[in-house]
DNA sequence: TCAATATTTAGATGATTGTCTAAATACATA
DNA sequence: TATGTATTTAGACAATCATCTAAATATTGA
């Protein structure tokens, strides 16, 4: 059984100390790419490589104001990561559900 | 600031989709190394070295029984994820989220 | 002790990734 | 239109990663 393509991508975009760092910049607000890119000691390029990234995977959005482009937290595919997260929290020793018979 | 290096090698761990598959086959109990590897069609050492990368995540545990080498799930390191993703749920610069006591 | 089995280690290889500089594109305004 | 600013795209490069085969290590049992 495959993990979901969406997984992927999400998981892609969370493996980078930088990404994260960039969303949790974003909590604090909408930024646009470049007050984003002086946060770190890294090229506009790389910056605006990694926003991409995030945006493909549906963790941020952007929107053009201008000549700026307006970057936004979206933590609504953050849900699936929840859940898959949340399903090792109550374990399942067998791949079928608890029957009262079988809670002692 | 830098991201903590837990998150750094359990996103690495996590940004597989074999390694996942791991994990979601040992929610369904212990497994030795041979028994894993026979669920894919990939080669034993790569497997091993999967299962290694997932042990220094700390998400899996190993114990020696005999010539095998069992494997066990461990998701207490899950944990710090899952603080890190339910931050994002309730975003820190408006701590007006209801809370039970909140809700009349 | 010898042979079979289980697992890991070593080393190599192709693919992917993160970063950079230079160039291109888009927009604002004088 | 011309110039400056904001951002992305293109292309290159080194590092990391996933995978493989072959060899090494460890254990069991005849």
């Amino acid at each position: 059984m495959y993990m979901s393509s969406l997984m992927n991508t999400l998981f892609k975009a969370l493996n980078d100390p930088t990404r994260r760092q960039i969303l949790d910049l974003l909590r604090g607000g909408d930024r646009n790419a470049g007050d984003i890119a002086d946060q770190f000691e890294m090229s506009k390029p790389s910056i605006s490589h990694h926003l991409d990234l995030l945006r493909q995977a549906g963790l941020v959005d952007s929107e053009k104001q201008g000549q700026f482009v307006m970057y936004s937290l979206n933590t609504t595919v953050l849900d699936d990561l929840l859940a898959w997260l949340l399903s090792f929290q109550q374990p399942e020793t067998t791949p079928k559900k608890e029957t009262p018979e079988s809670i002692h």
